[in-house]
DNA sequence: CGGGATCCTTACTGATACTG
DNA sequence: CAGTATCAGTAAGGATCCCG
């Protein structure tokens, strides 16, 4: 291989890096995924529904993370006008679309826990 | 739905979600998928020259992810017979399992990036 | 009900230096 | 070369209370 074209193939990798850290940088942390695969599971979800889904989360961080979401448009957010108040989350159209990778770490997650808890 | 059914569907859930956290548990953080992408991009790479392919990350760091890896059997360590001593790492036939979900995250963070950075 | 503000503890990280 | 050790700063996360 001539040296321009390794150089070119490191190129390309290292822009395949960035993109894989620009997806982890949105999904990685202890409960995005949680939230979203409940708010996608039951199409809409309350805030406090998912407070319940999610095993463990503070309201802080339930909190956090959704604004996060929704700066990202992963989930949109409505409020209700209802009495009480009540909000809505939803995925949006592009957060849709990843769920086909959480299929697939769903996956994956089964086969891991398999091959290194169960042995 | 029947309280009974609701109550399955509700534990099917759960059970997706713990998959989808034990995936992420293993691949979150801020190094762990540039270093695995960067070993299978050369199919075997030494610790030194992942330090060079993986920006920013210090030993330290390189040498504690690393290590998670291998417990988690993702990747194998091989000391080499050399002087001075060299360590060679590349995945396991487990660790190459991901390379589908590496590759789904490659491609939606592309489209990501182009959805909210570049608008 | 859906959060925000505060306080506090721990986990994560980086920089630097050192060893076999 | 391939790590370890130490120190110190930052950020993540939990608990609790408060507000419209």
């Amino acid at each position: 291989m001539k040296e321009c074209e390794a150089k070119d193939y490191q190129q390309a990798h290292k822009k395949e890096m960035r993109a894989v850290q620009d997806s982890m940088d949105v999904l990685s942390g202890k409960w995005k995924i949680a939230i979203l695969s409940s708010i996608c599971y039951y199409n809409k979800r309350r805030f406090s529904d998912i407070l319940h889904d999610v095993e463990g989360i503070s309201n802080k961080m339930l909190s956090k993370e959704l604004k996060e979401l929704e700066i990202n448009k992963l989930v949109n957010r409505s409020v209700m006008d209802t009495q009480p108040i009540t909000v809505q989350y939803e995925l949006t159209e592009h957060g849709r679309t990843l769920q086909t990778i959480i299929n697939h770490l769903t996956a994956w997650g089964i086969e891991h826990r398999k091959k290194i808890i169960g042995e």
